[in-house]
DNA sequence: ACAGCGGTTGCAGGT
DNA sequence: TACCTGCAACCGCTG
């Protein structure tokens, strides 16, 4: 008899509880290790690997992906893989009857479309007589662990969130690479063409892949090696403080695409970080480095929310349209942001300050489009693309739930300057070479250029370069207005089904852009201390730029 | 029940 | 350069 091992994420040999199972290797659970390493296998195995054409060619990925999944994901290569193409649901079956399979073993998966489908898959394997063996492995902890611990109400805030990670055991050490699996394959595997890796050429819609990022699992574990020996960056890393506009090397590990495909453990990875903390101090969550495993454990755990803040988006006017096209495809003529969504398609990596000034652009801060439209180019394009992480820090970002202190906003053209004017400036110029020529001191806000410079740098406005699509400071002003209101009736994040019918009846109001009936006046509540309607904002950011010009 | 506290990463203007 | 405050005053969670 034979087992079939199904991959999807898990795409690694070190760490893999799942294939090690399948392999049958009889593992201690407590101290991870393999009692019978040097076993005779007496079962066949049949890894496979299933490219479901309907999710690739849709559009939903784009070639950069595609092409990150056709090197070597991870060192099966050598056991090689069946290059299977088609659905799952049709597919595994097949392979069953084919394979003589009466095992089938995969990790389990982490989002709703996967859950879905794996439980269509374990109803026909009821019917097929195939027993299906699942393990957890993409996490840290078992999920329905994290969910139990937490009573059945887990916190939307990430401070508590640690601490009840902080009380549950530690997470259990990695196992050990499989120790061979020479004999327990079908020795036909080795020759046929047919397990050759997938050509996933079909699926680049004519488009030529154009990241300078690798994949793979040697390569996964090259980057924390690598990154691991600088043992004091390790130990003092602080998110907020790395940089977004550095590209060559990157302030941060770039390890995003390989733990989204889990050809690196994240368990290899806690324990190796936690190895280096040994040395001396260290920084603690959520800045650290451990605390960015535990943002991705954070909203692996989350549930569903309530999604109430009355974005644009579904039923768009042509303008709405055209505005999210130009955020999608940097044409906005904000330097910063064009340059960052310049990087996400040829790239298909940013830094997450550069996600964020690009999401609150779009969202609260200037174009008020709904986060979904931009979670959806974020999911093509990002080569971490995930289902969960990615909406889940739109939810965020856009202060939709999670995240609540929806006036601080990023701005478009202040906030890579932070960085040092020649530094961003230089990170402008890589992506966007129609101001490449402009001096730092306009780089970021080229309008306000003067003519002869305009002139001077092949960057005149309106005829070389376009105006920008709208003016970011009174779209941020009118946005944050409609935020105010929307926090005000509480219309966001997570509420009670009961006050459903309020919102909705709120939303009329506020697409309608009824503010100043639903400002100070209409409102039930005594206006708080400082609080403004959209026209006292208006009249604020006039006298602003008047006092700018002035100072100009 | 409700006040107080903490919250990954804003900006502008100051020292 | 690194840190401070004022802005106006949000939320979820805790005691």
């Amino acid at each position: 008899m034979a087992t079939l091992f199904w991959f999807r994420n898990g795409l690694r040999v070190h760490d893999n509880r799942a294939l090690l199972k399948a392999l049958d290797y009889d593992l201690d659970e407590k101290t991870s290790c393999i009692r019978n390493a040097d076993k005779k296998h007496s079962a066949l195995v049949y890894p496979v690997y299933i490219l479901e054409p309907d999710r690739l060619k849709s559009g939903l990925i784009g070639p950069n992906r595609v092409k990150y999944l056709q090197v070597k994901t991870c060192h099966c290569r050598e056991a090689a893989v069946d290059k299977s193409a088609g659905d799952p649901l049709s597919k595994i079956p097949k392979l069953c009857a084919d394979y003589k399979v009466n095992k089938l073993v995969f990790e389990r998966d982490t989002d709703e479309y996967c859950r879905g489908r794996d439980e269509n898959i374990k109803e026909l394997m009821k019917k097929c007589h195939v027993q299906v063996e699942t393990y957890s492995g993409h996490t840290l902890w078992d999920l329905d662990d994290i969910m139990d611990r937490s009573g059945g109400q887990l916190t939307k805030s990430y401070g508590p969130f640690v601490k009840l990670l902080e009380k549950m055991p530690q997470p259990q050490n990695r196992f050990p690479s499989i120790p061979t699996m020479q004999g327990t394959l079908d020795p036909h595997m080795a020759t046929d063409p047919k397990y050759d890796l997938p050509n996933v050429e079909d699926y680049l819609q004519g488009k030529e892949p154009t990241t300078i990022h690798k994949g793979g699992e040697s390569e996964g574990l090259r980057r924390l090696d690598n990154y691991l020996q600088d043992t004091t960056r390790t130990r003092v890393f602080r998110k907020p403080q790395t940089s977004p506009i550095d590209t060559h090397p990157a302030s941060t590990t770039i390890l995003s695409p390989f733990m989204k495909f889990g050809s690196l453990s994240c368990r290899t990875f806690w324990h190796r970080v936690n190895e280096v903390y040994k040395k001396g101090q260290h920084s603690a969550p959520p800045e650290s480095l451990i605390g960015q495993l535990y943002w991705r454990e954070f909203f692996y755990s989350q549930g569903e929310v309530a999604l109430l803040i009355p974005w644009k988006g579904y039923n768009e006017n042509k303008e709405d349209e055209e505005k999210f096209q130009a955020w999608a495809e940097g044409r906005t003529r904000y330097p910063w942001i064009d340059a960052v969504m310049h990087q996400l398609i040829k790239h298909g990596w940013m830094h997450q300050l550069a996600r964020h000034c690009v999401a609150c652009f779009l969202t609260r801060g200037q174009l008020f489009i709904s986060w979904e439209k931009g979670a959806e180019v974020f999911h093509k394009y990002l080569l971490d693309a995930d289902y969960n992480l990615n909406n889940g820090n739109w939810l965020w970002l856009s202060a939709s739930a999670y995240y609540t202190t929806y006036f601080r906003v990023y701005s478009p053209t202040k906030f890579p300057q932070k960085y040092g004017k020649s530094d961003g400036a230089k990170f402008i110029r890589q992506f966007v070479p129609e101001v490449a020529k402009l001096p730092d001191l306009y780089i970021f806000e080229p309008w306000k250029a003067p003519p002869s410079v305009q002139k001077s740098s092949n960057c005149v406005l309106g005829k070389d370069y376009p105006h920008p699509i709208m003016d970011a400071e009174n779209a941020k002003a009118e946005n944050m207005e409609i935020m105010r209101i929307c926090y005000e009736k509480k219309v966001h994040g997570n509420c009670s089904p009961k006050e459903y019918e309020d919102h909705m009846a709120l939303f009329k109001i506020v697409l309608a852009k009824d503010y100043n009936q639903y400002g100070n006046g209409a409102s039930n509540k005594a206006p708080r201390k400082g609080q403004i309607n959209l026209e006292t904002a208006m009249q604020q950011l006039a006298k602003r730029t008047q006092r700018q010009r002035e100072n100009n």
